[in-house]
DNA sequence: CTGTTAGCGCCTTCAC
DNA sequence: GTGAAGGCGCTAACAG
C-alpha cells in the first residue's frame, strides 16, 4: 500500500509536507507542491481515511438504524439521509432492525466499535431506551426519527400520528361508515398510541361505541395482517367492519391482499385507510384505499441528517429540536371509488 | 475515551493481556480473564475496530454502490446485501449514484479512501469501465450486479433480460397488439441493449415491421417517460402504439402516470408491460401492467455480497462466476384486465 | 516554508 | 501464561 511516506520518498520532501499537500493546510511552495502531486500521481496514493480516524476522533460515518428498508417510508428517509449526507462529506452505513430489540442491541455495539460520529435512528420500541443511553453514555450524537422514546431528550423528527389519524377517521365516518376497525401496530411504539389516540377521540366525539373486537395490534411488518383480517371477517355480519384503518403502509397492503383472498373486494366490499402512501398509486386511480396520510418521508432523512451533522459539529443550538411534521392527507375522489 | 491502556492500568495487566482477552486468543488464566473482564464492564470500554484495522488492513466494511435505492429493485437488492453482509459480520455503506458517472467515480474515489474491503455495484453504465479498473488496480474485488461491462471480467449476477423481454413481447403479441412501443432505458447499459434485442427479435420472428417511432430510449429512471408519452400519444390513429413494453419498473409507473395525465386509461386503452415488478400489487388486481418479469431482487444482493466475501476471504473458485438469474413472469388474468 | 518527534489504539513478534 | 518493543498510516505540536 503506499504511504505518505512513499510519496515523500519519492518527492524528496518529508512525510509531513505531503500531509499538509494533502489537507491542504499551511503555505508551501508551488515547486515541493507540484512534485508532491506528481509522486501521488505516479504512485496512485490514496489517502487512508482510517488512519486519519484514528488521530481526529471522527469517521465521517454515520449509522442510519432503522427497521427495514423495503418499508417504503423508509426507503426515502434513506434516500434523504445518504443525499444529505454525501452533501456534507459523510458516509452512511445501513442497518435493518426489523422492529427487534436485540438486532438493535447488536447494532449499538457495532455503531460504537465502528466509532462513528452518530445515529440516526428509528427506535425499535419504547425499550430502546436503554440502546441510546447507552449511545449517550458513549457521547454519541443521535436524532430519532418518526418514533419518540419517553425519558430521552434529544432532537427529534416526527409526524403527527394523532392529527393524520383523527383527519382519516373523520374521513370515513363521513363517508358513512360507523363500524370501523383498526389494524394498529405495537403499543410500544409511540406512533401506534398516538395513531390509536386520534382514532379512538374521533369515534368519541362522534359518540360511536368502539367495539374492542375492531382493534387488532399486529406489528408493523410486512404481512402481519392475515390473522387480523380473519377474525374481522369471522365476526357475525351485523358486528362486522365496514372499514378499517391501517395504522402503517405494511400493514394496509397486508390487510388488502388478506381480504382478497377471503375474496372480499376491496374498496368495492372493504373501504381501507391508512397512514403512510401505498406506493407508487397513491394518487392515482383505481384507489385501493379511501384515504391515506403521506409522510414527507425523504425530509425525514435529510432533515435528520442534517440535524445530526449540526449536533456532531457544534452547530446546533444547545436545545434539543422537535419537529413534528404533518403528514399531507389523500382522499379518493368519489368518482374513482365508484369505478 | 477508554483503551486497552486504561483497562490494563485497573486490571493489573499488561495492555497486551487486555488485547489477547478481547480476540480470545491465546490461552490465559482464569484469574487474569476474570480480571480483565471486571475492568473492561466497569470502564465501559468498546474496543476501537478503526485502530485494528489500521493493523490488520481490513474493515469489515462493505460498499453498496447502486444508482437509487428507491427504486424498489435495489430496495430489496439494498436489503438482501445487508441481511447476508450482517450475517457474516460485515457492514454495508449505501451509496446512490443516479446513474450517474461522475458521482459514481466520486463514491468510488470514496471507497479508496475508506478502505471498504469489497464493493458491490450496478454500474451506472458502459463508462463505468473506468471506475472498475480503478478498483482492480487498487485490489479492490468487486462484484457487479444487474448490469454487466464489456472487458471486465468479474463476478456477476445478472437477468436475463432478453429471455424476458422475449416473453412480454409474445405476451403482448398474443393478446393480439400488433403496433407495440418500447420505452427503454439507454443504450449505455448492457440491460438495457439485452431487453430490446429480446423485443426486436420477437417483433421480427413474428414478421412485425418496427416502426422506429415506436422505440424511445430514456433514463432508467423515475418520472422520465412523460415527453416519450407525448410522443406516442402524438402519431396519428392509425401508426399509434396499442401497448408498451417497459423496460424498467420507473418506466412503466412513468408511463402510466403521463398517460392518464393525458386521459388515456390504462390497463382499458393502453397495455402496459414491464421488466420488474411493480409494488406491492404485482400480483393483485386490478392490473395496471398485463404483464411484469419479475426479477428476484433479495437475491442479487443477497448472492452478491456472499460472492463478494468469498473473494475478500480468499474462499472463492479462481474463475469468475456468472449468475444468470430467470425474471419470473406475471401475467394479468383475463378477468382482471377486462375488470 | 519545511522537518522532527511523538502518539492516536491496537496487534505482531519475540522474549521471558 | 504474560510482557516489551515496535509499527500500522497519519497528523499535532513544535522547531528551525
Amino acid at each position: 500500500m503506499v504511504t505518505i511516506y512513499d510519496i515523500a520518498k519519492r518527492a524528496n520532501v518529508s512525510p509531513m509536507t505531503v500531509s499538509r499537500y494533502i489537507n491542504q493546510s499551511g503555505y508551501m511552495s508551488e515547486e515541493t507542491k507540484r512534485k508532491v502531486e506528481k509522486a501521488i500521481d505516479e504512485l496512485g496514493y490514496v489517502p487512508n481515511l482510517n488512519a486519519r480516524s484514528l488521530i481526529s476522533k471522527k469517521t465521517k460515518i454515520l449509522s442510519l438504524l432503522i427497521t427495514d428498508i423495503t418499508n417504503p417510508f423508509f426507503t426515502k428517509v434513506a434516500r434523504g439521509a445518504e443525499d444529505k449526507a454525501k452533501q456534507l462529506g459523510y458516509q452512511i452505513l445501513l442497518s435493518n432492525t426489523d422492529e427487534n430489540m436485540s438486532k438493535e442491541s447488536d447494532y449499538i455495539e457495532t455503531v460504537l466499535a465502528t466509532r462513528v460520529d452518530g445515529v440516526l435512528l428509528a427506535p425499535a420500541g419504547d425499550e430502546s431506551v436503554k440502546n441510546l443511553k447507552r449511545l449517550r453514555k458513549h457521547h454519541i450524537p443521535f436524532v430519532l426519527i418518526d418514533r419518540e422514546i419517553q425519558g430521552i431528550d434529544c432532537d427529534l423528527i416526527l409526524g403527527d400520528s394523532y392529527e393524520g389519524a383523527r383527519k382519516l377517521t373523520e374521513h370515513l365516518l363521513q363517508q358513512g361508515h360507523r363500524k370501523i376497525a383498526m389494524l394498529n401496530g405495537p403499543a410500544h411504539i409511540s406512533t401506534a398510541r398516538e395513531r390509536k389516540r386520534g382514532y379512538e377521540e374521533t369515534l368519541k366525539l362522534a359518540d360511536i361505541r368502539i367495539d374492542q373486537r375492531w382493534i387488532s395490534e399486529i406489528n408493523f411488518k410486512k404481512d402481519d395482517a392475515h390473522a387480523a383480517i380473519e377474525q374481522f371477517l369471522s365476526l357475525d355480519r351485523k358486528d362486522r367492519p365496514t372499514a378499517i384503518f391501517a395504522a402503517n403502509n405494511f400493514i394496509a397492503v397486508s390487510a388488502i391482499h388478506a381480504l382478497r383472498n377471503h375474496g372480499v373486494k376491496v374498496p368495492d366490499e372493504m373501504t381501507i385507510v391508512c397512514f403512510d402512501d401505498i406506493d407508487p398509486y397513491t394518487n392515482t386511480s383505481p384507489y385501493l384505499t379511501a384515504a391515506s396520510a403521506s409522510q414527507p418521508a425523504y425530509d425525514y432523512g435529510y432533515m435528520g441528517i442534517q440535524f445530526l451533522i449540526e449536533r456532531i459539529e457544534g452547530k446546533a443550538p444547545a436545545s434539543y429540536r422537535r419537529i413534528e411534521l404533518s403528514p399531507e392527507m389523500h382522499f379518493a375522489t368519489t368518482e374513482s371509488i365508484l369505478k
